[in-house]
DNA sequence: ATTATCTTTGTTAGTGTTCACTAACTTGGT
DNA sequence: ACCAAGTTAGTGAACACTAACAAAGATAAT
């Protein structure tokens, strides 16, 4: 899919939108943290937008691994907990991800962009869907609250971790701490 | 605090960054806005800078009512209910807010904003722990999760269902889909 | 094995456009 | 007469991007 090249752009463009801020990624940014001139840039994607593209559409392979290690035969709490642990993980070792991934707004002026970071995100969201609800009609999770709340519960609570990690410069253990909202959200879904 | 065009001024940067991006919060498409020239801007104003950081200033004004409204001798649940809700109320009423007020990101680049975008933050979460604490210790809230549980999925849920609200084009009303949020809060938290 | 050719990937130097901001002047109210 | 608040015209710097050329490696003909 990207060559060595293009996989080197894009992670250089991350660390840049991670450390400084999209305003900070300029070609001429871009290019001298990479070692090579402007327009040699150009030979591996069409303008900035491609890159900003390739950004997102880089996240979401290496999100995958997250959604398709769910067992959708096992405990509903269990893939719950596996689908935020999973995420945690990786978020946690790529670290960068977290600054560039929860700013859509960033991405705003152009409309593909957008479409494209939400479809991402949507996709998250619908495979949390099948489980919680799959979840209630197993009568695993109570049913007494809507799935759409507990859904919001889930993803909510963990989209504010992340960014409270990394807004406080990851002095915290984010899988560690992960573990601690997971088991406090299982405690209050599951059905006694 | 503010001059009437001020006001006027910080009011126009909202709303530009709300439709179109903090990107194409130029000067130029600022003043053009307002219908006054580029430097008169500079009449109010020292810099873009310190346009941003009215800005900020100006969301701490207008969301302070939410939180003072509310009564700390009164029922806890119903003191989150009243935060949530209050919260959502004045989103509701400045549909404009939403889309920059959980933008931090775009702040990046700017020391001074990313701290006073997070002060402001965290000043709402510093009220929401204090609710959740004395609630806990009146046993109106249960105890065998931890408060920052359900102080991250109370303010992740809701900051969730802003930013889903804003995202998809206010398709849906914020306080009826709130108060949906907030009463199946209430179920899970609550001392049986 | 050597030479010729093509393609890929890089370079230097420069383009027009847009940016935040300023100098200097004007107007209108007190 | 003064001062706040506007104007027109223009600044240098930074932006994304391009034209033209150079080097190096792979392929293929001699």
């Amino acid at each position: 899919m990207f060559s060595k090249r293009q996989q080197q752009i894009i992670e250089t463009a991350i660390k840049i939108i991670a450390t400084n801020g999209i305003q900070n990624l300029t070609t001429k940014n871009l290019a001298n943290e990479i070692g090579i001139s402007e327009p040699a840039l150009y030979r591996h994607f069409n303008n900035k937008l491609e890159i900003l593209k390739a950004v997102i559409a880089y996240f979401k392979i290496k999100m995958q691994p997250a959604s398709a290690k769910l067992n959708k035969s096992a405990n509903s709490l269990n893939n719950i907990e596996k689908f935020m642990l999973e995420h945690l993980k990786i978020i946690s070792q790529n670290p960068d991800f977290a600054k560039v991934i929860f700013s859509e707004a960033n991405f705003q002026n152009e409309e593909n962009l957008i479409l494209k970071m939400n479809n991402m995100m949507n996709q998250s969201h619908k495979i949390l869907e099948t489980i919680v609800r799959s979840g209630q009609q197993k009568n695993e999770i109570r049913s007494d609250i809507s799935s759409l709340s507990i859904i919001r519960m889930v993803i909510g609570a963990m989209r504010l971790l992340i960014t409270q990690w990394s807004m406080s410069g990851k002095i915290f253990n984010l899988e560690i701490e992960g573990k601690q909202l997971c088991s406090d959200l299982r405690k209050i879904i599951v059905v006694n």
